[in-house]
DNA sequence: CTATCTGCAAAATTTTTGCATGGCA
DNA sequence: TGCCATGCAAAAATTTTGCAGATAG
C-alpha cells in the first residue's frame, strides 16, 4: 500500500517511529472529507479493529500536528479540537455559525500584508492561522425566506 | 452612559430582561480588542467588582450568542470558547516567536478579500480570528548579530 | 539494547446542568 | 405576582499526564 509507505517516510522524516498507531490515524485523515475530532478518530479505528486507546488518540495527534504532518483547528459550535491532514497547499476554513459546515478556500489575503508588514514594521511572518467566520450562502437564503414567512 | 442604554434596548429586543450580569458582559466585550474566553471575561468582572459566577457568565454567552447579540467562536491553540460582539472593531496580534512579544497591528487585509469571497461564493463573513506568528525586528537583528560573531 | 511510544488510570480543565433563591417586567 | 435569571454545587465532557511495560530502529 504506498499511502502506508508515504506515511512511513512521512514518520520517519519527521523523526517519529512508525508505529501502527500513528499510521492507522493517518489512514483515517487520508480517507476523511473533512477535519475530524479524536473522539470521531478514536471510533473509526475501533470499528476498523485497531487496538488503540483514546489517550493516545490524543497524543499521536498533538505528535503530528506539532511536525506539522496534520493540522490542529478547532470547531466553532462544540469547540474540540479538529484535525484534517496537511496536504502542504496553504488552504483556509471558512465556518458556517448556522449550519457548522466547513468550506475550505485555497486564496490566501496574506501574500500582500506580509509583505507590508514586513517593510513597515521589520516583523517577518512565518506563519499564520485563520479561521474566517460567517454565514453560508445557503443559510443566508434559508433566513432570508424565513424572515419573509414572519411578515 | 449610552451604551448600557444601548445594550438594554439590545437585550429587550431579543425578548430577555434586562440585567446587571448581561449588561456588564456586553460592557466587556465592548471594550475588548480581541475575542474573549469565559474564563477572561469572568476575571474582567471580577476585577470591576462585579459579582457574578463563572456559570452564569458561560448561561449568558451563550444565550447573547443564540440571540445573535455576540458571536462564539473558538481558538485555534487552545480551543476555548471565544466570544467578541457582532460588530466587532478589530486589531490583530503579531507574536514573535523568539521573545514571545507581542505587536498589536490596526490594519487588517480583510476588507477586500471579504468582498470577494462574498461575490464569488455567497459566503458573507462576520468574524476571523487570525494568529500570525514571526520573528519582530528587535529579534531578527540580534540573530543575525550572533550569526556574525560565530563565523 | 535503549530511547521512544503506548495503555491505563487518574487528574486537570472547560463547560453544562439541577435546583432553590432572587429579581426584573 | 409570575416567570425568567442567577448562584451554588455537582456532574459531564474533553483533554492531559505520570508511570510502568511494550516496541521500533
Amino acid at each position: 500500500m504506498s499511502e502506508t509507505l508515504s506515511h512511513k517516510e512521512a514518520l520517519q522524516h519527521s523523526g517519529l517511529k512508525n508505529t501502527k498507531q500513528r499510521s492507522a490515524i493517518l489512514n483515517i485523515l487520508e480517507k476523511a472529507t473533512q477535519p475530524l475530532n479524536a473522539d470521531q478518530i478514536y471510533l473509526a479505528l475501533v470499528t476498523e479493529k485497531v487496538a488503540i486507546n483514546l489517550s493516545t488518540v490524543y497524543r499521536v495527534l498533538n505528535t503530528l500536528a506539532e511536525k506539522e504532518l496534520i493540522i490542529k483547528t478547532s470547531s466553532v459550535s462544540d469547540n474540540k479540537a479538529l484535525f484534517e491532514r496537511n496536504d502542504f497547499k496553504h488552504q483556509h476554513h471558512l465556518v458556517c455559525v448556522e449550519c457548522k459546515e466547513i468550506i475550505l478556500v485555497d486564496e490566501c489575503p496574506f501574500e500582500e500584508y506580509e509583505k507590508k508588514l514586513n517593510e513597515k514594521i521589520g516583523f517577518t511572518i512565518l506563519g499564520h492561522q485563520l479561521e474566517i467566520y460567517g454565514i453560508c450562502d445557503k443559510c443566508q437564503k434559508r433566513i432570508e425566506e424565513e424572515n419573509k414567512r414572519s411578515i
